[in-house]
DNA sequence: CACCCTCCGTAACAAGCGTTACGGTAACAT
DNA sequence: ATGTTACCGTAACGCTTGTTACGGAGGGTG
């Protein structure tokens, strides 16, 4: 018989094969064929585990969520301090590896193809916000005393300025090498006070 | 007759018909019927005027780039001090109305169409060195006593805030409206001791 | 052994894609 | 008026796409 936990596994399977496909082919060869070659299986599984191609599309972008979410609570779980949390948190949102590089390209993938997708689109941004209000509880309590506009106005400026440089550096790695986006990071820290 | 200003012409009215398309219906859907029928025309007229669809999208991204030019050493030249020339640069580089919101979703699409396309992301990688020397020159000239390391650091910093803004608010025009975009700018400069 | 049910690879389908070839139209030259 | 040339709309081609339907393989159950 099938345990749920298989066919947990296999969409979990075929969503990481779409993250592949949209990491190294791009958004315009993100076919369902591709998709199946990249998990190492045929098309027909592929629509035996997923309605259509945008409920796996839906799925993958899920997934990615769920997986950084958890990346980032365990990265602010061993931080010693609210401020090396809010290191933690922001560094892994740039692109300094090959994996992070990658995740960098996929989210924009996903992104690109929110823009005619409204679920897509939905997701993004419910994931988008409560990943804006995590910075700004991170940025709080680094910082007890601020008041609540410029907390929110740091925060975003870090998270835009993460978010940008992980595009940055994902198009052009030998323009943007780590150490770059680190120390721009660190400058941008001390300068806000969080240094 | 026709000379080359009408060719030159259409080729410019078709550029924009891939942006319209790029920004309203996106990437999977930027075929050469779409452009035609946004451009008003055939597909017969559109492969005459280009040898194939990936001239075409070379074309509109270049074009992208040498108008956003035009317009930034246009803000650069009118700014009254080297401090305001950094931040209305800066500045419309972020989606803070309709415009620039689209000129953000269509830097995206074509961003996300460069994963695999050499020349696509060549194109973007020389655009993108060169945005970066020009606000590198523009921080230097409003902090003339400032090493070149950490000029290079704010100013790096700054561009990836901008470019990451522009992107999130592209994406969610509600949670980022133009006032707190243009408050995070107001902000980071302050910090960087730019204000 | 026979039966059945689940799973999934294979093959086909219509639709949409980029691209090509043809044919008509309008303007200019003679 | 007639021939020539440039321009571009129309229609078709082959290919790839998402999706569907069929059929076989494998393992429980009587």
């Amino acid at each position: 018989m099938s345990l749920p936990a298989d066919r947990a596994a296999q969409g979990e399977a075929l969503s990481r094969a779409v993250w592949d496909v949209l990491a190294q082919q791009g958004l315009e060869k993100l076919t369902v064929r591709a998709v199946a070659a990249a998990a190492g299986c045929t098309t027909g599984l592929v629509m035996h585990r997923f309605p259509n191609r945008r409920a796996l599309l839906l799925h993958a972008r899920q997934l990615l969520h769920d997986t950084t979410r958890q990346r980032v609570e365990a990265l602010e779980a061993a931080a010693t301090s609210p401020r090396a949390a809010l290191r933690a948190v922001l560094r892994q949102g740039m692109a300094t590896d090959p994996e992070t590089t990658n995740w960098s390209i996929v989210w924009l993938g996903f992104l690109a193809a929110a823009v005619a997708d409204a679920e897509l689109i939905g997701m993004h941004r419910r994931n988008n916000r409560a990943w804006r209000q995590r910075l700004e509880r991170l940025v709080a309590a680094a910082a007890t005393d601020w008041p609540v506009d410029q907390v929110g106005m740091v925060a975003l400026g870090l998270i835009a300025m993460t978010e940008g440089v992980a595009a940055l550096a994902a198009a052009d790695p030998a323009a943007y090498p780590a150490d770059q986006q680190e120390r721009m990071l660190d400058a941008a820290l001390v300068a806000y006070g969080l240094g």
